[in-house]
DNA sequence: ACAATGATTCGTCATGTGGCGAAATGACGA
DNA sequence: TCGTCATTTCGCCACATGACGAATCATTGT
């Protein structure tokens, strides 16, 4: 019950919900995510945060940055049932289409700008 | 997206959860629902409009009696498959085991007590 | 008509949540 | 070592939410 209502929590959140459905076939660092969302860095980390804690997403990291991704391929995670709902109720919501064509701008042209440095590894 | 949140922020409550995984196969009134909940009659009346809002519920009238059962038979209902996620990832919840056990004397001893009056309708 | 009763609405309070900026953390480069 | 930058943590504020009791509504029975 506890963690049933930790994922449902956290998919009670508009921002939180455009995260997941952009975390869709990739990750992405937290950097990206801020200029997909347009919110502060620190709202940003409190909401993947949240959804780290309710077992949505995983996180990498690599240098100075972040990287999120889904955690669906995990076939104990009671979550992944989660992320299928989500996935299936949204994929036609203007908003998250609209992020997805955001999302591509931001992953083509934004790479020298979004972060001041490149990753060199 | 607004119907999702509405659908999601509906099952981030533990009372909801608790109210509507009661109502599995069954209708119940809304004093069986403050015997099984304890909670406050005005309190258990906004859990239940609020999982009607989200189209998870849906309610009947009966003289002074207002019934509510679950809104799965409803196939253009984009809530239904948030009700089987529920189910699935609760059903062996030991609240949700409790309380169908507390259901259960609910439904057998207190017809009389309960409510002041049958119905004889 | 009136009283009784189940349910809802309203007002209020305590707590939870989402937002931000400032400060702290951690990692890289000079 | 020291500065810079990406991210996180902390403290704060505004607002949403869950709880209750009192008042109201709707229906039934006298």
């Amino acid at each position: 019950m506890r963690d049933f209502l930790t994922v449902a929590k956290a998919l009670a959140d508009e921002n939180r919900l455009r995260a997941l459905l952009a975390l869709r076939g990739r990750e992405l660092c937290v950097c990206q995510m801020i200029e997909l969302l347009q919110l502060a860095p620190s709202t940003v980390s409190k909401h993947m945060s949240i959804l780290g804690q309710a077992r949505l997403v995983e996180s990498r990291k690599n240098g100075r940055w972040v990287y999120y991704r889904l955690a669906e391929q995990d076939s104990t995670n009671a979550a992944a049932a989660a992320l299928a709902w989500v996935r299936e109720s949204l994929a036609a919501d203007p908003q998250v289409q609209e992020d997805a064509a955001r999302l591509g701008k931001i992953l083509r042209l934004k790479r020298e700008t979004l972060c001041k440095r490149q990753t060199r590894s």
